[in-house]
DNA sequence: CTGGGGAAGGGGCCC
DNA sequence: CGGGCCCCTTCCCCA
């Protein structure tokens, strides 16, 4: 006979016992903040503590110190809380961050959950932009606003760095409601009770991408979300039709994208821009259903598809806004490709060296410039090189130029090898796109361990041919 | 500690 | 719409 409630009373004890720091034996410092925990608790759900608290094992019985400064103490204290409630407080503003700590923390689950809120946002602005085409002006008028408040409530906390003054109600930022549906970790009932952790805005640990995370923002807008979110409960701000005013949120913050409007009409002037910081595009609860896609961006947005008019001219133009920042495009190409800075995607790996990248120009431009040695430079003494007057020199997977007479004075000359004979580098295997995204630092430690190659010091003769020659064996993962 | 250079990465935009 | 180029900024390494 199984008691079905027994799981979650045991962890709703060891949560407690948590929150009493007893029998706490490990504590986590993050920020210069305390966490405190058991460690077989962390053990049995993160990799990352598995194999930390195997090696100290030996030492089971002392107490267990772990210290990260690769993430916020805001975003482990999400993660934390989940290990010890099965609740993941994902809002749009840290989810980027959880999943690159849960990418740190080896904790799949959570990384998986994080993936799908990202996913299903975008498909969610996808379906809200074919309605918004297909409504006409007077119609985005007079329901633009149901739309934009239920994207409001999926992203407003997130870009709100006050989250953690807001009503535990308010922090439906935790994916409330029908439209987060695939991501509610969090049992319905439970969902008022659960306090939420701080979420600062904090450009780390992504560092990359933090420039795009909300910080464009101004504290004129977010005080303004916090208001408006304090003056109503999460609930109805999925479900709900609030009034139109609701819609204005104040993102005058953001200049450069003054001017937006909803539709071409005169009516609209008012909502200007309002719409186009957070919720530029128009919005349905009906619609908001998230759909599967294999690849992130197979169906990808057009996050949010917005009219514009612009000073040079009246015609409208049509931007896509970035459901993460502040950020603009023209075309959802661009868009497409801004989105990897954010998920942190890199789906072109170089074969030569295991580094990846986000995109296919840059690999390129890696590769030509690291691997082919396609500069006539010597990079010694920056003089330009010929084949006559120079060589190309091979360290590991790294090749460039020096003119002979560095060449010679290096002394290095006499471990040229013919290339015949030098096989390629070994070329990592290509992954699969949407099961191993890359976060953080993790490439840095492939390029270091496959470009420490200073044993490998090869020279071979500035060929052209040669070059192209080894371009087949060695060329960037160009599709 | 600081400045210079290289590499990476992001955006705009043309083809 | 993808590929690719150009420009720019940022980061990191090294002298």
């Amino acid at each position: 006979m199984e008691i079905s409630s027994h799981q979650s009373h045991l962890l709703q004890q060891l949560n407690e016992q948590r929150k009493q720091d007893l029998f706490c034996d490990c504590s986590i410092l993050v920020e210069g903040k305390v966490f405190k925990a058991h460690r077989n608790v962390l053990f049995a759900s993160s990799g990352y503590f598995k194999m930390l608290l195997s090696q100290g094992s030996k030492e089971a019985s002392q107490p267990t110190t772990a210290t990260f400064q690769a993430f916020s103490s805001e975003t482990f204290s999400v993660i934390l809380d989940f290990v010890y409630s099965g609740k993941l407080s994902l809002t749009g503003q840290n989810v980027i961050e959880v999943m690159s700590a849960a990418s740190y923390l080896q904790m799949t689950d959570v990384i998986s959950v994080c993936k799908t809120f990202i996913k299903s946002s975008l498909d969610i602005s996808e379906k809200e932009k074919d309605r918004y085409f297909s409504l006409s002006d007077k119609e985005v008028n007079s329901n633009g606003v149901d739309r934009l408040c239920l994207y409001s409530a999926g992203w407003r906390t997130e870009n709100s760095p006050q989250a953690s003054h807001l009503s535990p109600e308010q922090g439906t930022c935790i994916v409330s409601g029908n439209t987060w549906t695939n991501f509610n970790y969090y049992p319905a009932a439970q969902r008022n009770a659960q306090p939420l952790p701080k979420h600062d805005q904090r450009p780390e640990p992504l560092k990359k991408t933090s420039r795009h995370l909300g910080l464009h923002q101004t504290s004129d807008v977010l005080h303004y979300k916090s208001s408006k979110l304090e003056e109503r409960p999460s609930e109805s701000m999925s479900l709900a039709s609030p009034p139109e005013d609701d819609v204005q949120i104040d993102s005058e913050g953001d200049s450069g994208h003054a001017g937006y409007q909803y539709g071409q009409g005169s009516d609209t002037v008012s909502r200007s821009l309002a719409v186009s910081q957070e919720q530029d595009s128009p919005h349905s609860v009906g619609k908001s259903k998230s759909s599967k896609g294999d690849e992130p961006y197979t169906s990808m947005p057009s996050v949010l598809g917005v009219m514009g008019n612009w000073a040079d001219d009246d015609l409208p133009r049509m931007r896509f806004k970035c459901p993460f920042c502040t950020h603009v495009v023209k075309r959802k190409a661009d868009l497409k490709r801004h989105l990897r800075c954010h998920t942190g995607e890199r789906p072109y790996p170089c074969e030569a060296c295991g580094k990846r990248f986000s995109r296919l120009d840059h690999l390129s431009s890696h590769f030509r410039t690291i691997h082919q040695a396609c500069k006539p430079i010597c990079r010694k003494c920056k003089r330009h090189v010929t084949e006559m007057t120079g060589q190309v020199v091979q360290e590991g997977t790294r090749r460039y130029r020096l003119c002979n007479e560095c060449l010679s004075e290096a002394g290095i000359d006499s471990i040229r090898i013919d290339l015949d004979t030098e096989p390629p580098p070994e070329f990592p295997l290509e992954e699969d796109k949407d099961s191993s995204w890359n976060y953080g630092d993790d490439n840095k430690s492939d390029v270091e361990i496959v470009e420490d190659g200073s044993s490998d010091l090869v020279i071979q003769q500035v060929d052209d041919s040669d070059d192209e020659a080894e371009e087949k064996d060695i060329k960037p993962n160009i599709r």
